[in-house]
DNA sequence: ATAGAGAAAGGACATTTGTCCAAGCCCAAT
DNA sequence: ATTGGGCTTGGACAAATGTCCTTTCTCTAT
């Protein structure tokens, strides 16, 4: 549920930092800031250095689902770059959140030149894919319960780090019937 | 729900298969048959050439989620490749399904080696969590009638084309569920 | 032609989840 | 200290979905 990619994350600080920092810069976002809207164009490609943000998605009935939460090395606005399409999810930060930018067309060259750079980016959307894979099966073949506790399994301090609304549109879920399964628990 | 990707088969058919034929080759299945099942580990990698395959997850509780149906061009065991994992999909042939075949460890030769290949392989992964991501979004955000009705609307064959379990299974619903909205409709 | 298996359809009822709403709590701004 | 806004909680009811089961239909193997 939270996404994180140490390797990435270091890889980019070790390699990528120190011979190509005219490439890379770094920001910070205050609580509630939008790191990337949906449908925009994106020129940049970011990786998360600290903090917690979320990745939604908002429907055309105004519900908000939110596909995961992002830590350190998580990459935003990646599949955005490769496929060179608008962007489709919103990214807000959940705490002060300190990314990594670089320019999508360094980013293009970066996955072009670099072996090693595009071995950890294949694996990263493939980890993603599966990950994907495997929530949105147990979400649709499970009831609530059994999805809220594989949730605290998983996850055993969400409770206290996400608000029970963020927590209950990454379930796809109604924010009542979240507290109603909690009480039950 | 039915993916292909035409501009990899095609480029499979007259880069690699001309060039190099010795590392490819042709098999065919007949409905019902498993190409690749679930929680094994993958050695070949497949290009479906033809037919209609589903790839569908086991629950622990029995039921069956589909996760998408494949036809020209989809990939299969790609994902187990790059990640060195276990398959954690079962492919079942639903029609009579002809597909490429080629070594996991030539597939990844070949992503290393071939630029043109890699940016396919990887537009592919994008384009699937793109996919994924739209679809886990809509199901969860809306009732099953919106779905269905979103379904048929893009995909107005289905209906014909598939058993009314495997619809069922793909929306993450029951059969009977299925039949009360189709009427209604 | 006939038995049997699997797909399809739908009745009746149970369970799960959503909707709408009101109340309490906590914290920041005045 | 007081107001107001946002988060949290839960009652009461409505709607959606699942479970269980029976019937019909179609097609294939004998």
């Amino acid at each position: 549920m939270i996404r994180k990619n140490v390797k990435l994350l270091k890889y980019i600080l070790k390699n990528i930092l120190q011979n190509r920092a005219d490439i890379i810069s770094v920001h910070s976002y205050t609580p509630g800031a939008i790191i990337l809207d949906q449908n925009k164009r994106v020129s940049y490609v970011y990786i998360m250095n600290s903090g917690i943000a979320k990745c939604y998605l908002t429907e055309d009935n105004g519900i908000n689902f939110i596909q995961e939460f992002f830590s350190e090395g998580a990459l935003i606005g990646e599949l955005e770059a490769i496929n060179e399409e608008l962007s489709f999810c919103c990214i807000e930060a959940i705490t002060t959140v300190s990314v990594y930018k670089i320019k999508t067309s360094d980013f293009i060259k970066l996955l072009e030149t670099d072996k090693k750079f595009n071995k950890l980016i294949l694996r990263a959307l493939v980890t993603k894919i599966r990950d994907k894979a495997i929530r949105h099966s147990y979400n649709q073949s499970h009831k609530l319960e059994e999805n809220l506790i594989r949730l605290k399994k998983e996850n055993p301090d969400v409770l206290a780090m996400l608000s029970k609304q963020d927590i209950a549109n990454y379930l796809g879920i109604n924010l009542r019937s979240l507290n109603r399964i909690l009480n039950t628990n």
